[in-house]
DNA sequence: ACGGAGTGGTTGATGTGTCATGTAAATCGT
DNA sequence: ACGATTTACATGACACATCAACCACTCCGT
C-alpha cells in the first residue's frame, strides 16, 4: 500500500468525478429514503432487512449471516432486529443446531409490509436514478460498480 | 409524477445497476470513512465541514449558507458545529450585518487538522475508488453523476 | 413607529449506529 | 473429558441525525 508521499493529488477530472459521486449519493439516497419513509413507514435499513429476509428460504436467516451479507456489524443487526421485532415485522427463534444462535424470521405482517412497499420503492428508485439515465449509462454504471466492488471485496 | 400502477419492475440490468450502486456506496463510503477516522481522527461530516470552510473566503461562512451548500439541515449543522467547536476546530462569531446570524470560522487548529488530513484522505479516495477505475470509467462516472445531479437539483 | 409575519439559529427528545464489553454455548488441545 | 479459546449474539454507553418546538431579530405594512 503506497504511502502518502507518493500519492498525487486528484486531477481536475478525478476531482469532479469524486465530487459528483458524493453529490449523487447524497441526493439519490436522501430522496429514496424520504420516499420510503413517507410511502411505507420504513427506513432504508428496514427495507433492506425485510428484502433480504423475503428472499431467504423459509423467510428466515441467522442473525450473523444476515449481518455478513449486508456488511453490517452483528451489533447493529442485533439492535435493529430488536426494534423491528417490537414493531412486529420480524421475530427471533432459537436455532436448533446452535444454542447460541438466533434465527430471524419474517412475520406475516413483515411480509405484507414489504410486499406493499416494494412497488412504491421501485417507482422511487426509477424517479430518482434509473429513469434519469440512458440504457447505456445504466450498463456503464453497473460495470463501474462491478469493477469497484470486485476490487474492494477482494481486500480485508 | 406517475402512479405506481404504471411503474414497471426493474429489468435485470437495471436491477444489477441499482444493487451494484448500493454495494459500491456501502463499500467505498465505509472504507473511506474508516481511513479518515484512523488517519486523522475525523468523521466524514467533520472533514466535509472543514473542507467547505477552508475553501471559503476568510475561512468563514454563515451557518445557514454552510448547511445549504452541503444539503444539511440547519439543525444538523448547528449541532455538529457545536461539537466541532468543543474540539477547537471551529468557532462561532456574531454576524455584524444580522443580529440573529452566526458566522462559523475555521480556527488555526482546524486549518492545521484539515491540511494534515487532506493528503491521506486523497490517498484513501484513490485506493478505494479512483485508482480502481480506468480514465474512461472516471469520465463516465462524472458524466453519470452530472446527469443525475442536474435532474434532481431541478426538483423541489 | 408599531405589530405581526418571516427568517436565522438553537435546543431537546427521540431513534439509530458504533464501540467496547459481557455472556453463554461450541470447539479445540491435550 | 476438562480447561482454554473462539464463536454467536446481546447489551450499555455514547456519538450523531432528525424532527418539532422555540427564541430573537429583521422586515414589512399600515
Amino acid at each position: 500500500m503506497a504511502g502518502i508521499e507518493e500519492t498525487p493529488w486528484l486531477d481536475p477530472g478525478q476531482q469532479r468525478a469524486w465530487r459528483g459521486y458524493r453529490r449523487l449519493r447524497l441526493l439519490v439516497d436522501t430522496r429514496v429514503a424520504r420516499d420510503l419513509a413517507v410511502d411505507s413507514g420504513l427506513s432504508d435499513p428496514d427495507y433492506d432487512v425485510l428484502s433480504e429476509l423475503s428472499e431467504a428460504s423459509g423467510h428466515r436467516r441467522r442473525l450473523g449471516e444476515l449481518a455478513e451479507r449486508m456488511l453490517w456489524s452483528q451489533s447493529r443487526m442485533s439492535h435493529h432486529v430488536k426494534r423491528m421485532q417490537q414493531r412486529g415485522l420480524v421475530r427471533r427463534e432459537e436455532c436448533a443446531r446452535d444454542g447460541r444462535g438466533a434465527e430471524i424470521v419474517l412475520t406475516a405482517e413483515g411480509l405484507r409490509v414489504i410486499e406493499e412497499a416494494a412497488p412504491r420503492h421501485v417507482a422511487s428508485v426509477r424517479r430518482n436514478l434509473i429513469d434519469l439515465l440512458t440504457p447505456d449509462q445504466i450498463a456503464l454504471l453497473e460495470q463501474i460498480a462491478d469493477t469497484v466492488v470486485e476490487h474492494l471485496e477482494a481486500r480485508p
